[in-house]
DNA sequence: AGGAACGATGAAAACGTTTTCTGGACGAGT
DNA sequence: ACTCGTCCAGAAAACGTTTTCATCGTTCCT
């Protein structure tokens, strides 16, 4: 049974330089250096590595280097298109880099997410990026002293601690809520998302208020419902706008998940879109421009901002200086799905 | 400067140790076995822990451990929201048994792979989720000889060193197509995603292919296009089918995104669906019975996948024996995208 | 009263790397 | 011939844990 597999004691580098007749010194040397060891020994010892299937341990390497070369991503869920876009742009951007991306998923309040956040970093996450603000002060804290960069993204804050490459929630959502108006709409209603320990929904919630208010509006022209983010949601929130408010003639939606369940229930109710209602979304999925009719939205390009906080941590961890903030542009998509209201009365 | 911090040289439990006036192995203990320690000096410690922001380092544990508790999940993009979903579902699964995730994107062509795959697991990774089969016959090797459980999910397979928590891609096409034909179409398009690498749109192209024949059908009555798996390559396969293959009356999509996409291209072409076209979806995304008319899908139950391959996964990481394979239903939903084709001639 | 059993702690040895420091061999310059 | 570099390779010291083993008081039983 031993005949074959010669199990020696020792393991990993040990067993490799053994085999090889060197030392452990010169088989780290003809991965890490290749330079510094003859080509014949060189070539010896990867032979015998590779007949071994050896390969070095990670933990080891880390312990020594004092690098684990892992990032952490901290996310409400992976199960909106959105933020799949976002991680799948910020984990191609790591990858190139030679960094590992963990990806963590904690719902949509950052209230609750110190634990989880704090486990990754114990888990050896060298940086994070984070979905929205954190909330948690001690975290914020705990982060500060680990000297751990951290980058903030979809919303974007000047805060001291806190580096963003992000949007302005509240600019965007203004820039929804003055196109309904310059239409002429004056009963708007918004299905915004779970607010709670959710810095983007709150300013966007926030900023359709007050651009309601700055423009002279009474309070009741704009109402607010907060639902979750599904496509059910919107059909639901929809039904329930009808019977709330039914004066209604535009539907702001802070997500296009939420504007395409409206859009069905819509459909389904005989309304149509946009002569009786108008509908606008958020984040310009893929499919906006198919709906019907397509849908008016605006795009925040998540991908980018991936890219860039990729390459804005990259930059933390390697060279000195903290993360560079950066408040993207973004952009209203005018496409049919918004009109003037039906002229009444 | 040095006044108000100490930077003692011993770092972590050395210097937690030597505050608290006790050595090193009562520190480790009073975190994993705090029944072995005193209750005051474990409370002494964990106050001077606490003060200096103690945390083990986790390199160190690792190596000291041999356990990284991090497992990779493979997978071709997380642009699609059906791996989204599944990464989703065994990342909360894994987190949920204390272990961390690393998503690795490898695009759809598992042949090329390997150097990404080898990484992760170089990177520490104990254990492989992955969509589709490894192609990589000397990962396979590789892998066996590391003794890294490893599960397939999204498709089965009964190959030996193969565990699998999937389903069966060729017998869900195949209920597609029976029902087309039970339906009295004759000539069927499929639009099937890449193929290179991807055992999952192979043995669904296969599938189509012979259950068309099966049924008697000549060799001309199905067709299959080839495309990118984008809401813009089922408008573009729709114009192509259209000049191609004029007669055809059904089209099957090997993806709920490539049928938007279709389903739209029709309306623009004044199609209407499913009297002058019946068209299939696959994976019952969630928008799938939102879109005008509703799809008629296979469903396949992501997340049950996610969750399923996350126990296993964990089973054999800290059970004896191998991992446990799993042939899951899919289900074809019947809804309005998909009716007999008008009566020719 | 004299062990035996027990409970809490410390010393030290791993875990598998990378890297500094040292030394030997060899060729070249004087 | 002697020294001085230069080039390669090895010995050994970290990196920060966990854990075995040993030690030293206590308490408990007879």
């Amino acid at each position: 049974m031993w005949s074959s597999v010669r199990k020696s004691g020792k393991r990993g580098v040990h067993e490799v330089a053994e085999r090889a007749g060197v030392s452990i010194a010169t088989v780290s040397r003809s991965f890490n250096e290749p330079g510094l060891v003859r080509e014949d020994v060189r070539k010896r010892i990867l032979e015998v590595a590779d007949a071994l299937g050896y390969m070095p341990n990670p933990a080891a390497k880390a312990l020594r280097l004092r690098r684990t070369d892992i990032v952490g991503a901290v996310i409400p869920t992976l199960d909106h298109a959105i933020y799949a876009r976002l991680v799948n742009a910020f984990q191609t951007q790591m990858a190139s880099a030679g960094y590992t991306v963990v990806v963590l998923t904690v719902g949509f309040d950052n209230t609750d997410a110190g634990a989880s956040i704090r486990q990754v970093v114990e888990r050896g996450a060298e940086a994070l990026m984070i979905v929205g603000a954190i909330e948690d002060e001690v975290l914020l804290e705990f982060l500060a002293k680990k000297r751990t960069p951290v980058i903030q993204t979809y919303s974007y804050a000047e805060r001291p601690g806190q580096a963003s490459v992000g949007f302005d929630n509240a600019a965007a959502m203004r820039s929804v809520v003055e196109h309904l108006l310059s239409l002429g709409h004056r009963h708007l209603v918004m299905l915004a998302g779970p607010m709670r320990g959710n810095d983007r929904q709150i300013a966007r919630v926030e900023a359709f208020r007050t651009t309601l208010a700055d423009a002279g509006l009474p309070p009741g022209a704009g109402s607010v419902i907060e639902t979750r983010y599904t496509f059910q949601a919107g059909i639901d929130a929809l039904h329930a706008t009808r019977a709330l408010y039914p004066q209604t003639t535009a539907v702001v939606c802070s997500s296009d998940i939420l504007a395409f369940g409206v859009l069905h229930a819509c459909k389904s109710l005989g309304i149509s879109v946009p002569q009786d209602m108008s509908v606008t979304g958020f984040d310009d999925l893929d499919f906006a421009p198919l709906l019907d009719p397509p849908l008016t939205t605006v795009e925040i390009g998540a991908d980018e901002m991936g890219r860039i906080a990729g390459q804005r941590i990259v930059a933390a961890l390697e060279g000195p200086g903290p993360v560079q903030s950066l408040c993207l542009p973004t952009r209203l998509v005018l496409r049919g799905s918004a009109a003037p209201p039906r002229t009444t009365r």
